[in-house]
DNA sequence: TTACTTCACGTCAAAATGACGTAAACAAAT
DNA sequence: ATTTGTTTACGTCATTTTGACGTGAAGTAA
């Protein structure tokens, strides 16, 4: 090995979360309450530091797994952060990654940190700790701008789902109407979804087709258009 | 501060730049030879390690400087590269920049280190030192489909160019032949460009327009479609 | 003048989009 | 059994955008 190549100081390096759960037509974001000093009592995006042997993405599983009890989840990196002044402990880079879960699929609040662990509408969010509002716009951001382009929508929804639902996710996350019919058109047109052939039942009204994620689906064949006005 | 924060041993953090450069219907990336151990005589992207109080664009602008002579010029962050032996000295994450820049602006050759520091066609790429060609693929991907909604194309452009210029560009960035006259109607219409009434005068056919970039334009107004095919 | 090339602007059919209409399917109330 | 109210599924159609080309004007060199 050179030379003093690991005498020099280095920046400690933290990966934060950004964990996204779309339920009852809301988006979430999954917050810490942290428990000691920086930032005590405040609320936070999960994080913690990596370790000499571990990946981003192993970094990312073992504070899912610790702090929410979540595993096998989208992860997609989002972004570095370099501010100067970003931990009063000292220099620390972090490493933002975002995460879209079904919260269906876990169980947060019965944990044993019922009150450290909550999920926050992202219209309703406190205030946070360290530059995590900053992280957290960034990722909210860029959610919106790859649903467009990408079918990670169907992370945050069951397995099968109505086009229904997948119309109300778009709305939800992009904040705006999108015509219901044309939506559809395009979704179909663009062999997005496979029809499943078995419908939701025990609704009020006509029971809607179930349809699944085409995962042949080609990369960018595809395009949602949003009224920017 | 807390009570042995910094005592944990940290990776070192370096940050790593793909420099392009268009010249003569060529898009370049510029690479510098090493003169050290590891991979000393290897052709690598040029990189450096982050100071403790220096920020990531810190960091881009003292290696533009020292080990290519430029300063001022386009900078976006890439992603970060977290593989367990990209360096074989130790565990050293990189985090990749790209920057776009007019060669004619800066004269790399003519400096001291006139054989260390070249510039490669990015079709004539040599082997490369730790993981940069991980690097290169990802920042050569991110500039072909960044050049589709997002002018950044201009940065590689003098400050006036002509349409038929930015049209080649385009067909060289993204190795494909686009229809000169739909591209001149999306760049006019989208008002991407500004005549500035002046021509390009010394060449042996009709004189083009020169054009500008228009600095108003509105983010997300135009988007260049390619036969994907 | 002629020849040759590039530039600037048009044309037009086909495809995509945006804005709606409406009948079928279902549960609950009458 | 029929009606009511709602959601789902599938259309329609005018407008806009796209893709594929055509062509005259501007310029230099022969």
């Amino acid at each position: 090995m050179a030379k003093s190549f690991h005498e020099y100081k280095n920046p400690s390096l933290a990966v934060d979360l950004v964990i996204f759960g779309y339920h009852d037509n809301t988006l979430s974001v999954l917050l810490l309450n942290r428990k000691e000093e920086p930032f005590k009592d405040c609320w936070t995006l999960p994080g913690g530091f990596l370790q000499m042997e571990e990946t981003f993405l192993g970094t990312c599983s073992r504070i899912l797994k610790t702090k929410t009890g979540m595993d096998d989840v989208y992860l997609e990196q989002l972004y570095s952060f370099d501010g100067l002044g970003r931990d009063p402990r000292g220099r620390v880079i972090a490493v933002g990654y975002y995460a879209l879960i079904n919260p269906a699929r876990f169980n947060i609040i019965a944990g044993s940190m019922a009150n450290d662990v909550k999920w926050f509408d992202v219209h309703k969010m406190p205030k946070l700790g360290f530059d995590h509002q900053d992280i957290f716009q960034l990722a909210l951001q860029r959610l919106k701008s790859k649903i467009l382009y990408d079918p990670v929508g169907f992370e945050l929804l069951d397995e099968l789902f109505t086009i229904t639902e997948l119309h109300e996710l778009y709305e939800c996350i992009l904040e705006t109407t999108i015509d219901r019919r044309n939506f559809r058109r395009k979704i179909l047109d663009a062999e997005y979804v496979i029809n499943t052939g078995t419908k939701r039942e025990g609704l009020q009204n006509r029971h809607p087709e179930l349809y699944k994620f085409n995962k042949k689906l080609k990369k960018n064949s595809f395009q949602i258009n949003v009224n920017v006005s």
